[in-house]
DNA sequence: ACACGATACCTAGAAACTCTATGCATAGCC
DNA sequence: GGCTATGCATAGAGTTTCTAGGTATCGTGT
């Protein structure tokens, strides 16, 4: 499915827990919704590098088994941005709950 | 703020507790949320003519105090929809949270 | 040796959803 | 007469995501 808006949301989150790259974050987003959230690769990459750009994240290569790898971690505008977007997504989820569950 | 792909579940939301037009539809939502969710009239008249479109909701004119209104009510597909969609968010909502909250 | 899937990155163009800004018209209040 | 609320509508722009490609390395199976 797939709701706008979330994306980086779950991005800045997977960097919370410590630097990763664009491949693994996908796979992690994917395996810890069992396959719920599934974001495409011409989404993630182009994403990443927004966030890059809005210095919310920022990036260092690295060769692991002759692979070379874009690792991404969390600036301190981007600790701060996933603290606001948390209370965001929070609230949103809140008040569209209200509207469905309320009584005419 | 408004979470792109949540308006068209809102709308369904609202009709199913009885017909409604336009411009009640959005002022409903946004006192219902506390003005959390805020859909423009921009969005929301596009999107109750793509809905009649798809024959999800069906339209009539009433004249209401010197006004005319455009009335929408739930067709049969209408209902199967909103269900559908109350389970995809639902699912999705779940699905951000566990994601959200799992320890690395 | 070679194919194939998994890993890893990237971009262009289209599609989907929402917003801003505008227009038109009527009703009620001051 | 002017202002706000009601009520509908569209055009164009902006944001987010998808589809559909492209490049390259590594490991495994045959």
């Amino acid at each position: 499915m797939n709701v706008k808006g979330s994306l980086q949301l779950l991005i800045l989150n997977a960097l919370s827990r410590g630097a990763s790259y664009g491949y693994e974050i996908a796979k992690e987003i994917k395996a810890k919704s069992r396959d719920v959230l599934d974001f495409q690769e011409g989404t993630l990459y182009p994403t990443l590098h927004k966030l890059e750009k809005e210095a919310l994240i920022e990036a260092y290569v690295a060769e692991v088994d002759g692979r070379r790898r874009r690792y991404y971690r969390l600036t301190k505008a981007g600790e701060r941005a996933l603290n606001e977007e948390r209370r965001e997504w929070e609230a949103y989820v809140q008040a569209v709950n209200t509207v469905l569950k309320e009584a005419s």
